[in-house]
DNA sequence: TCAATATTCTATCGGAATAGTAGGGATTAG
DNA sequence: CTAATCCCTACTATTCCGATAGAATATTGA
């Protein structure tokens, strides 16, 4: 069980959007690119899988660029990986390959099935409880807490 | 975020040993592989496996077969999972290859690693919370219902 | 001891997914 | 016009996964 590098990049990027909101210049994917050491054609793609969900905003055009389509409270950690790798973790026995699976046709009960369902809602409600707005709040936090390291 | 078939098999393999435990006849991979139709070599790997992380306990030769290394209610669906699979969840950032992550050597924070460990202790506390035993009550009491619906 | 039965070890294979690259087209500010 | 920027599509290389295969090893029973 594991994360995408994409996932990762996805949150990155809105990362820096979130940070730049406000501003009324939209942040370039070279920008993002450059900050998050993120690579460029790369996040093209994770941006406009973002564009399609909903997340952010495009300018085209020179001087063009992203913008959070929401504010950052109103965009949490479930919204950006299931925007990029789709539904986060499936309900179905894979192993199976169909669903209903064989257990349900025959038995008329998964037992996989039901673990599947409790990680997933455990996983949704831990993502769903983290705002881009909270991750901004981390970052900063962190920031002022080195400046105040430096000046002791 | 995806489980493998593996993991999957794995929790049907032990379920079951766990519904044979008390006999004490070892139940062969054989068996296993005919009830809950999971292809016979590639099950013996996952038995392997599970077998190397102490959960189960092979006979080998004829008449041999696998037990549960330990009661069903010792062993629990972190535990079968983390024994197929490997740690659940990595907690570095994957994208930068390595741990720690630039984020963390430069800026000494990651807010990456932060959710992942989130995600991960939601995801290991919603397996730790269930024992091969429960699943066990779980199918006995699914046959119960369905042959009580048949005598009526 | 021999034959049958099972586990165990290691190697391999095809297909899918992932991470990343690349070219070129569309759009807009200056 | 031109440079900057987003956008779309295809391609590649690598890794991972599910599955298969062969043969070695160990045990039982005849």
């Amino acid at each position: 069980m594991r994360f995408s590098a994409r996932g990762e990049y996805g949150i990155l990027a809105l990362l820096e959007l979130a940070l730049n909101d406000g501003r009324r210049t939209p942040l370039q994917a070279r920008n993002i690119s450059r900050n998050q050491r993120i690579p460029l054609r790369f996040l093209e793609q994770v941006l406009s899988a973002l564009k399609k969900a909903g997340l952010v905003e495009s300018v085209r055009g020179s001087q063009g660029g992203y913008n959070l389509a929401r504010t950052p409270e109103e965009i949490n950690l479930a919204d950006i990986l299931e925007a990029i790798e789709g539904p986060l973790i499936a309900t179905g026995c894979i192993s199976a390959g169909q669903d209903p699976c064989w257990h349900e046709r025959e038995l008329g009960y998964c037992i996989v099935k039901e673990t599947r369902e409790a990680v997933r809602s455990a996983v949704l409600q831990a993502l769903n409880a983290t705002t881009l707005q909270e991750l901004c709040n981390r970052v900063r936090q962190n920031e002022q807490n080195k400046t105040l390291m430096y000046h002791i």
